[in-house]
DNA sequence: CCTTCTTGTCTAGAATATTAAACGCTATGA
DNA sequence: TCATAGCGTTTAATATTCTAGACAAGAAGG
């Protein structure tokens, strides 16, 4: 069983978006040595290896206790969003079956003349969004407001509130709230 | 914050009571390489750190998690079992300052006619034992029987039992007992 | 006193890791 | 099209690790 120190290595620089050569400097190595270890050519040794790691930052028992195998999805296209809502208003939800989620981030897009229902909302958490598209009604704690393409809100969740597309054509709405509560 | 590798080996080889050269014939390096090493006056590679430590056995991952600090006390003297009885009973204990004990042990001595006490014990667990010294009269699910030196007892905790010096000497038990109680 | 075994350390040379610099590639923009 | 800049890779030279073997010190037994 070998670890594949190159691989493990490779996958925690480019998870945290670095170039070889902009990990090598920041720890001090060349951009070679980046690479041959990358490719397995070579062993590093302990303290090189620990050079290395201290410019992403990342400690020795981090990088071997590492987990790749639960590297979690991290693009998601169209398709792979989970649609919660109803023919009114679509609701899909990112990142839907990754466990622990704190967040959750929907597409909304509510048909014209379409709302969040009768009753207005209200529960625990924090929630904002942006409008990308169309015209929406936003009614908090008993203000209320039409929002258009480039307008945001951000309220406690647990003021009453509900949405309404008061406009003739499709809105949506990318929104995000804590806790998940989907 | 540096590593210390050289310390952190020699911590595990010893405490794996192996020699250098052991360590090393099992680990398929020399043993000139070890002692380099656990004086800090190379750095391994990964590779050969992982050579080494297969030796062990041991993962790099555990080599790098070890917390040295929390080296347990593994030998207790005499005064530093812990007193837990009274006069006619004596129930020593060891290990007693460790967190997370799954065992009690305890050396017991009990006078000359002294016993646990009028009423029988029961509580969950196993327990077990042997006697060291003089005579004691264990009685277990409404059996009874007389123990000597060498002679010893296991039975589940939940059965009721007792136990009673029916000699004129100083009777010695040394016991173990899951989960710990004390 | 020896001899023999084991321990950890040290050293010269062989093997390997690391550097510095170049290469080939792709993308961007004038 | 040419230049520029970024990317990962490769190579020759250098620095370090690693091996094989010798050394000194301590323990056990004759």
């Amino acid at each position: 069983m070998t670890i594949d120190v190159g691989a493990r290595l490779r996958g925690v620089r480019t998870s945290f978006g670095l170039s070889q050569r902009e990990l090598a400097r920041r720890a001090g190595v060349t951009n070679g040595l980046i690479s041959l270890i990358e490719q397995n050519r070579v062993s590093p040794s302990v303290s090189s290896l620990k050079k290395v790691l201290d410019g992403v930052p990342m400690s020795l028992a981090e990088f071997f206790t590492l987990d790749l195998s639960i590297a979690p999805q991290a693009f998601f296209g169209t398709d792979e969003l989970v649609e919660l809502g109803n023919e009114a208003v679509s609701l899909r939800l990112v990142a839907a079956k990754r466990p622990g989620r704190q967040l959750t981030i929907l597409q909304e897009r509510y048909a014209a003349g379409a709302a969040t229902g009768e009753e207005m909302l209200a529960h625990r958490g924090e929630e904002g969004g942006v409008v990308v598209r169309g015209r929406i009604e936003l009614m908090v704690g008993g203000t209320t407001r039409v929002l258009g393409p480039g307008e945001a809100y951000y309220f406690s969740s647990q003021l009453p509130h509900r949405f309404r597309n008061v406009g003739r054509e499709v809105c949506e709405i990318i929104s995000a709230s804590t806790p998940a509560t989907f």
